[in-house]
DNA sequence: CATGAATGAGGGTTCATTCAT
DNA sequence: AATGAATGAACCCTCATTCAT
């Protein structure tokens, strides 16, 4: 529609940092706008709608979190290392688009009940199929405890991953690869001293 | 206020189911209304804003909340032993007043800023000032690793125990005290098979 | 309707004093009620309406008012001693119902726009005719100047009367009758000194 | 702020003559709107808010008022011949803008006690100064009567001279400065025949 | 590309009024 | 006589969106 897809990459990132900020419902055009430097009315020339916004926002990062995804899939390593490696990918998402995560954390529940934002439903079914999956084998292949709750632990692990998303912050005092490790030395072998009475 | 506290009680738990589904700014006052079936104009006998309505439930939820809080640590138990026991508070106040923990989970950033909300940052940092000592005083004791990043696990404790209420249902196949033990057990010796190579 | 007029009467004296300090449009039947004792709904026990409050507030005062005015006008003074015989009663009115004056003042203009209050534009074409007859008969006595523009002095003489009421206080230096006193000499001989070249 | 300023005055004097016509608290926003040829919502392009087009209408009124009276008392006149101008210049003010004033007798005692208004207040007060000075001096002059009641007569040619606001019409049978002369001969010289028994 | 001006729906809120108790 | 609770209309205002320029 627009003929220069940069500025529309500009509006995107403004707007994915106002939605971030306050919510997407909290967050006017108007808003968005200013913090673009232009009129309200003038967003339309690149958008068809603030719900179209969100939407790309979101296809956006989906799209590229399930490339990196997938090449670690079709890997095909043992589970441990899939699990240390999605989780890394996680990190490096939300380094890379941290308000597209936070409003996909904030978000996604309430816009994936409507037709138009259908493929976050979907998206969350393939995330769910995933982890199951790489936890179930992790089980089975003796890496992980036997008496793990596959459902429970996959929803400890998505949670504690996304929400990192509201307050990370680029260029910090971690990189994402630290931040993974932590993470993972937490979730694999606890925070417990191993052998404390 | 109003000398019917009965009413208004059950009003505060239509309107919290309402604001913990949709989200707060998502929800207008007159679908709250519909939901408790009566008009719009109505619920202000009873309440004197939409903001006085969401401010009551978040401090019902943070009041009995540190009520069980201050009285795990005035038991003055070990490190491990607080930890366990905060934990399974959390996970049963999820279990009493989910909807009311899934506001504060999904809002409180975006209220916190506000004057009127002033008592979530200062709960926020009690919380805080709270996890953080019960984490350091765990690794001086030994029961903890020594090499924890002690923030980052934080928020990552923080984070899983709340997010919980985005998805527990009450009555279901879990009781909060089993949530509570499968989530201390990944949390403290972690999810994977310990000998394994 | 009730059977305690003096309750009305109290009510009446709230309710008129509550309209002249704000208006009657900006003021809610709740804060009349609030300034009487009592919820807004129980003041439907003794009034119709807000309306019918305003309505007869007005009348009470017209209907004395005129009773004086008819008076004055029966005794068939000269022009003179009926004009300083209406102004004179005119600021006694201010002093005993000073709030009932100064909603007529004020609202009468809109009000009388409105079916129920056809009784005020009555009045006022009452108040009117007795003024220009007053006026007229003055003139031509030679008791009046006879330049006088009629229309114009009476609506000067009208308007000046009923405005002292915005702030004509019971019990204050001047009584009535001085203020009268006081307006007379001015309106009768002028403030300017008579031979001052 | 709008780069239109002329919609903005046209805006204005509809709204002006309708607060006129109304009351302030009388008229809605859609009375406006439906005045002007657009709907409620529209006028929020243009004004910020109801409070906001009478703080612009009165503003207006009181700078273009006091930039007359200012360059009247600047002259330094003998005090006949002052306040024979400053009556004029009222006047004048009610021929060009008959609305504000009327908006300004009717609401300025309301609103003035509200911050945003602060400004009323302070006008008036000066308003007070200006005509006490005045008529003092006018006394040590010679040129009043020795025996007047300052703040009373002070208080009659304030309100007589604004009141006008509510029936005068531009364009009708007097000029504003026939008014002007034929209110300055009653107020001056008195109504009555000099040497009249 | 962007503006200026408007729309129409809906937001939170207030208010006069009603009525069973 | 008065209360407690509710109604329904209207209020001021915000918002996503449109479109001629």
């Amino acid at each position: 529609m627009s003929p220069s897809p940069e500025r529309r990459r500009e509006l995107l990132a403004t707007a994915a940092e106002v939605f971030a900020a306050q919510g997407y419902d909290a967050t006017s055009v108007r808003r968005i706008a200013d913090a673009a430097g232009m009129l309200a009315g003038s967003l339309y020339y690149h958008f068809d709608s603030k719900d179209s916004i969100v939407e790309e926002i979101l296809r956006g990062f989906l799209d590229e979190l399930w490339g990196r995804y997938d090449t670690v899939l079709a890997a095909g390593h043992e589970p441990r290392e899939t699990m240390r490696a999605l989780v890394t990918e996680s990190f490096r998402e939300i380094d890379r688009h941290g308000p597209a995560v936070a409003i996909y954390q904030k978000e996604s529940k309430a816009l994936a009940a409507r037709e138009r934002f259908a493929f976050l439903a979907a998206s969350q079914r393939k995330f769910e199929q995933t982890w199951l999956t790489t936890l179930q084998e992790g089980v089975a292949a003796g890496a992980f405890r036997a008496d793990l709750d596959i459902r429970l632990t996959y929803r400890f692990v998505r949670d504690t991953v996304w929400v990192a998303a509201s307050w990370y912050r680029p260029g910090g005092r971690h990189s994402p690869e630290e931040i993974a490790r932590e993470y993972l030395a937490m979730v694999l072998d606890g925070i417990a001293q191993p052998h404390h009475p």
